[in-house]
DNA sequence: GTCTATAATCCGATAGAC
DNA sequence: GTCTATCGGATTATAGAC
């Protein structure tokens, strides 16, 4: 047993039960050791919980630096909205993790790790509108402020939703989700943009 | 000893140490009477726990009602995003309980007393819509799916703000609030919001 | 309504043997 | 690295006396 099939076993916890479900003893039980073995590979349970935050984080970033693979800054930053939203319906619980406040992790404030983890997804964000901006599709804007009212935009509606305010199946809400970012990029777009999205809108019109 | 002086008590345990903070035990001793005298005003801890919530939510419900004092749609609407903001920041743990995942208050499924109190909160947003969509403040857009928009807005930026995931004291955050709330109405706003606005922000620039 | 006493679990963590 | 044994604490909740 190693501190992989620990880390494994505890985010499976997690997924079921919550936090609070994932206990040292528990743990232990489940991967048929005792409980004092556990602290030989993690110090204490913080430490555990903390590498189940960051594959939560992990796990985030991989479905954001797929949109890396678009060929457009256009379609990088379409990618990136729809990356972001991919995680969180596939992961709703890890999505869940990583907005978590301080004291539900156990700990007073976060850990310089989780912070720059949190500041990373910030960042992508910037970048892909810092780019958008500069092949003016998006008004010559602050890109940091623009990059962070979609951030907040597109947080707040998948929270409300995983809440389970929002009577909608999932394939409805994903409509929702992007419909409602339109209402948002609206006003910060340039003809370019709008020009560019209604030959896409017909495009997908023709062929769905 | 009534159920009252529990309540209180318990969103005072609350406020200092978070949800698992408030148990039955503690909230006894601190009392000056033992546990089981609490199984008298409440079954169990869930039920008191979900009266706290109730306090969250009622606390978020003065703070928007007091937006109706407005004299016209404009300045409710205006009310109600910075009543909104002003609960949020004068009871963070409380805006966060009001958002808190059903498994963090012990129970599966939110009882509906929870479930209709944020619904209330979404009608209320609604409400504001579609009155400044009918005063030909808004394009005559769906009221239901802009205040959809702008709820997830101000939801995401102020969790992401008392997250700590900002690094800007209060006043400047509310600059930041506003600012961004513009660049999401920007595009659903009619030239009258705007005339109106710009009106607003002159007057604003003079005294301020 | 409040008490004492107690049942029945759960928890994190450590000492020391092997 | 894993075990046994254990410390020292927490919790919800109930039975039954007053």
């Amino acid at each position: 047993m190693n501190r992989n099939d620990i880390l494994t076993h505890a985010c499976e916890l997690y997924l079921q039960g919550g936090i609070e479900a994932v206990s040292m003893r528990r743990l232990a039980r489940d991967l048929g050791v005792t409980a004092p073995a556990l602290y030989k590979h993690y110090g204490n349970r913080e430490e555990m919980l903390l590498d189940v935050v960051s594959e939560a984080y992990r796990l985030c970033g991989e479905h954001l630096t797929g949109a890396l693979s678009g060929r457009t800054p256009r379609e990088r930053f379409r990618m990136a909205g729809e990356g972001y939203l991919d995680f969180a319906l596939k992961h709703p619980k890890f999505y869940e993790m990583m907005y978590a406040p301080a004291h539900t992790l156990g700990v007073k404030i976060f850990p310089d790790v989780v912070t720059a983890r949190m500041a990373g997804v910030g960042q992508f964000f910037n970048d892909r509108v810092r780019e958008c901006i500069d092949a003016g599709l998006l008004q010559p804007l602050d890109a940091q402020e623009v990059s962070l009212t979609l951030w907040a935009h597109a947080h707040g509606l998948i929270s409300i939703y995983l809440r389970g305010c929002l009577h909608m199946d999932e394939e409805v809400f994903r409509s929702v989700y992007f419909e409602s970012g339109w209402r948002v990029i609206h006003g910060m777009a340039t003809p370019q943009y709008e020009a560019e999205k209604e030959l896409e809108d017909m495009a997908e019109g023709a062929s769905g």
